[in-house]
DNA sequence: AAGCAAGAGATTTTCGAATATTTCTAGAAT
DNA sequence: ATTCTAGAAATATTCGAAAATCTCTTGCTT
């Protein structure tokens, strides 16, 4: 009786569906047919259709018309477009917000920060794998960095960006060789709330470089 | 008998319903009513969602859940949040596609600023407005400069920034206090063809810049 | 053996009705 | 007069089945 939730409206399924994807249940490239997502999601053919139409404006999922649903597949080319892209953006929003930026987007970026640290990276039950905790605040804290650059439009195309990195990155769990993830992220807020903006985007650029190089042996291996 | 199309599918009433969006038959903050729009492209509620769901994550309709859709409204914060994002992507893009476009490139630039300079500006037939024609061939030119820079995902957020702005554009119908738009594009092409990065970009900017502040004047007035 | 055609099966797409929700209206109570 | 509430109307959401389309198999022809 724990989930007998007679409501399954549009939004939860496309909640879940859109998790599912990003957390690699389905597998990139695969079918997504209207019959099994029915009965996982306990849904009618129209809610699942239009959970999966959403994910594919969102570049989540693929659709072919008369032919049905895929999820997206991954490709070194893409990964390579994603990080170099995400870079531009990223580093566009965060001089801004160094520009730009009241004590309110400080007070919320050393805030995300430091749940960011006292939240384990790893799990301990079972095989280590990063925690969704993490994962969360991990999102989060990048997200503060440039929300006071003040321009919605911007900060929308970099979630946007976030989500389909967050596609590639369940591939490279705990593969981080030596690297200091958190000492990366204290170095970029440091140089943020400095207000250095050359060093603080040449950071954040580094980190996701590092995150991509990681990603891409991981995708060749 | 010219329109008895008996096949409605989504694809084509999306591509109407997004047509008559950004055309402004239904306008901005208008609600869009189910029963009305079913009659209207002669389709089925279904198909009349999976559009409507399409455009909310394409931005062109807002929807609030159980409540209905309406067109996405407009306001002079958004216009100029909007025109500076599209000025600092498309800036990236231009610099890309000078650096790394190939010859074909340029053939396909050169092609579709001849067809723009070729296609009247306004109509003839009635009150003169811009031609749907020349809206075409412009918004492919502007494609076009920046196709060469090799980035899908930089394209599609261009091409996605573009379409919101079209959203403005018909306001400024026709305002054009003494402004030579084909001596700009011919500006545009000129710098990029030399690859003179700094020129182009600085006039593709001043030339987002003052379609902005007229249709500023006209959603002020 | 290769290619083609027909038909069965699987799957997507569309429909119209049933259901759930919100919004409007009118009347009663304060 | 104003506020509240019940009911009616309007509207969005969800469903399950019918229709359309694609895919795969099987048997036939060359």
């Amino acid at each position: 009786m724990t989930q007998e939730k007679t409501r399954a409206n549009t939004e939860a399924v496309h909640a879940l569906l859109r998790a599912d994807v990003l957390g690699g249940v389905h597998q990139p490239g695969e079918r997504l047919k209207f019959a099994s997502l029915c009965e996982r999601y306990g849904a009618s053919v129209s809610v699942i259709r239009e959970a999966l139409t959403r994910l594919v404006e969102q570049g989540l999922v693929e659709s072919e018309p008369k032919i049905g649903f895929k999820v997206r597949s991954v490709s070194i080319d893409d990964l390579r477009d994603l990080t170099a892209t995400r870079i531009d953006i990223e580093t566009i929003a965060l001089a801004y917000a160094i520009e730009r930026g009241g004590v309110d987007w400080e007070a919320d970026m050393v805030g995300a920060h430091h749940k960011l640290e006292r939240t384990p990276m790893l799990t301990t039950d079972g095989p280590p794998r990063i925690s969704d905790e993490w994962e969360d605040a991990h999102g989060r804290f990048h997200i503060a960095l440039l929300d006071g650059c003040g321009s919605p439009r911007l900060l929308d195309i970099a979630c946007s960006l976030r989500d389909a990195a967050e596609f590639y990155r369940r591939w490279s769990q705990t593969r981080d060789t030596g690297r200091d993830v958190a000492c990366e992220h204290r170095e970029i807020l440091e140089a943020t709330l400095a207000r250095d903006s050359e060093t603080a985007v040449e950071r954040l650029r580094q980190h996701y470089q590092r995150t991509a190089e990681i990603l891409e042996t991981a995708l060749t291996a």
